[in-house]
DNA sequence: ATGCCTTATTTCATAAGA
């Protein structure tokens, strides 16, 4: 089986891309994020004649995730209990704070579970967080503390999962094109790398995808400034997979190859293929 | 070579991304 995760920043931006890449590498279930569409608008109908089944999760123009499967789509889940959604600062007090308790924000558009030949996946978009002080950040763990405690969960009864996407934090400053440019930064802190870490805890393993070229499995570099260029990436997308699965693994690539030419997303597909 | 930001939307300007 061939298993692929892609942040692809637009579905319809990305739709000829995807299809061409669809058809090139051939994945059984490939998680996607960032599709910032609605579910409605996802383009099902052109997918479906490459021979996919789609799962999609998205409420317009931030966010959105989606599973593709060529190997069956069953049990899907919108979001995981307990997700929370984003609060941000109020910039005066509200109607509804002063008639009592506010009502909690509904959680968006960032995890889409769905089980596919036998294997539980989650597509994931983790929140930004943007600066260590914003409210994005105090969103951004509570988000991870969610998902582990979901994840945990369903470990108990499920030996077969996969849980990948863009987590938006590099586990380790060899996975930052340099360390030092990411000081007071997000993506980097402790708090986010420990939050990485509970969910290793959970017996999640990290499978490092190898890089088409370079020593830096990078899977992200920025549109600006010639940075794909010059190799100053980030590894932020994540493949997390259970023994179950990751005993399976006969290799696992990042494909640069996508993140080239006209119109690429600024992400770059892993691809990984079991036994 | 791989090429210097892109997306959707309340669109000719903005918010967000990481």
């Amino acid at each position: 089986m061939r298993l692929a995760t892609w942040n692809v920043n637009s579905v319809r931006a990305r739709l000829p891309r995807l299809l061409g890449w669809l058809a090139e590498t051939k994945p059984d279930v490939v998680c996607l994020q960032e599709t910032k569409c609605a579910a409605a608008e996802f383009p099902v109908a052109e997918v479906g004649e490459l021979g996919y089944e789609t799962a999609a999760h998205g409420a317009g123009r931030w966010n959105g995730v989606a599973v593709l499967s060529r190997v069956g789509l069953d049990d899907v889940t919108f979001g995981f209990p307990g997700e929370p959604g984003f609060r941000g600062e109020p910039a005066e007090p509200s109607l509804l704070d002063a008639l009592g308790e506010p009502e909690p924000p509904g959680p968006e558009a960032r995890a889409l579970g769905a089980t596919c030949a036998g294997v539980r996946f989650w597509s994931l978009y983790a929140p930004n967080g943007r600066t260590p002080e914003s409210a994005h950040y105090t969103y951004k763990l509570a988000w991870f503390g969610a998902l582990r405690a979901a994840l945990g969960a369903e470990l108990a009864t499920t030996r077969a999962l996969v849980a990948c996407g863009d987590f938006n934090v590099a586990p380790t400053d060899a996975d930052v094109w340099d360390p030092a440019a990411f000081v007071g930064a997000t993506h980097v802190t402790q708090a986010e790398r420990a939050a990485l870490a509970g969910l290793r805890a959970l017996g999640l393993m990290d499978i490092v995808p190898t890089p088409m070229k370079g020593p830096n499995p990078f899977t992200y570099w920025d549109y600006r400034a010639g940075m794909f260029h010059k190799d100053m990436g980030m590894r932020i997308d994540l493949v997390y997979a259970t023994e179950a699965v990751a005993g399976r693994v006969r290799s696992a690539y990042v494909d640069r190859e996508a993140r080239k030419g006209k119109g690429p997303s600024d992400h770059a597909p892993i691809v990984v293929d079991l036994q």
